[in-house]
RNA sequence: GCCGAGAUAGCUCAGUGGUAGAGCGCGGCCCUGAAAAGGCCGGCGUGGGGGGUCCGAUUCCCUCUCUCGGCA
């Protein structure tokens, strides 16, 4: 039977402040697995706060990889961190240990479970150039030339949706191929392995004041400090989008008080937990376990552990 | 107690004799190399209670209740 040889994964995901990262450290230890942080913010360095990275108890408890792989001034992207993330789960299968995906970036999510297209990176010099249209002749105009290029593209991008026009332009301008056609051919974990996917989920009310009570610490932590450290150098585009930044930043420059920063980072989240719902809302792999505050993590690492051996 | 202002969406408020909008908030959705990003869609409403005028009232009139100012 080749599906028993299947070699086993399971991944953990939710909105979040959902408490993902208690519940996965004790489901690791039942399961012997490591865990494999699936979050574009946590791979920075020295954005521990804001990232609400597992303390140095908690790694010491269980080994988490693809926690502060870069430097914030480095750009990161969902290729680095699926090389990254592949070259791991190799590692894991050699000492017969389990990976354990946890977080809630989404698209890095599905990049390992369904696989990314292959290479077309990033074009710098293309991208100005499109960049410099889009300033001079607005989205609408390179909508119409990918149109033209790429109608089946088009037809899935908005015209407003710059980013994804820019992408799908690059692609073509650099390899010669409609991105919609690479599209197709993408292939990941999923197909070799046995997928185990949990979701974590609470009633809205209860999970935004989740969201609204874990700012709070992370200002009791010292967020202000950790960005304002930061903001010293250069941040990379991609450290920089971290919810946080920019509020923080508007602060420090007197646009308005502290108060007011900690009403945005707080708003921001639940804005980010209501979209990472939304996408992992349609992933029909996954099993939802619906936690009340009553729930502690062991309790709710024993019902994924049941629902993973029974 | 008297005088004045107000009572409309979750909040702050606009407007109109033909059953209502704005901002914020909130909800839904899209997503393949920036994804904690970026983009799209949605008004979510017993217009404080009762009565009157009118073909028709959220809009005009009366009254009650409440809130906020001012005077006592």
């Amino acid at each position: 039977m080749p599906e028993e040889k299947k070699k086993k994964i399971v991944f953990l995901v939710g909105p979040t402040g959902i408490g993902k990262s208690a519940v996965a450290i004790i489901l690791a230890k039942k399961i012997n697995a490591e865990i494999v942080s699936c979050d574009s913010i946590a791979v920075y360095r020295k954005m521990d706060i804001i990232a609400s990275k597992a303390t140095p108890g908690q790694r010491k408890k269980i080994k988490h990889h693809l926690l502060d792989v870069v430097s914030p001034a480095q750009e990161y992207n969902v290729a680095k961190y699926r090389k990254g993330a592949l070259a791991i789960c190799d590692k894991l299968f050699l000492k017969g240990k389990v990976p354990l995906f946890v977080g809630g970036s989404g698209l890095y999510y599905s990049i390992i479970i369904d696989g990314l297209f292959p290479h077309v990176p990033q074009d710098k010099s293309i991208r100005a150039k499109l960049n410099r249209q889009l300033e001079t002749k607005g989205s609408k105009y390179l909508y119409k030339r990918l149109t033209k290029i790429d109608p089946a593209a088009a037809k899935k991008i908005h015209p407003n949706d710059a980013r994804r026009i820019i992408r799908a332009l690059e692609v073509y301008l650099k390899t010669g191929k409609q991105i919609s056609m690479l599209q197709k051919n993408r292939s990941g974990l999923g197909k070799e392995h046995e997928l185990n996917v949990f979701g974590l989920n609470l009633k809205r009310p209860a999970l935004y004041r989740r969201v609204d009570a874990r700012v709070n610490q992370m200002f009791r932590l010292g967020l202000i400090n950790e960005v304002k450290r930061l903001l010293k150098h250069k941040l990379s585009k991609t450290a920089a989008c971290a919810i946080g930044i920019n509020e923080l930043n508007g602060y420090f420059n007197g646009l308005y008080p502290q108060d007011e920063a900690k009403r945005l980072i707080q708003r921001n989240s639940r804005h980010y937990a209501k979209r990472q719902l939304t996408w992992f809302r349609k992933d029909k792999r996954i099993q939802w376990i619906d936690i009340n505050k009553a729930d502690s993590p062991a309790q709710v690492s024993l019902k994924i552990w049941k629902k993973l051996f029974l």
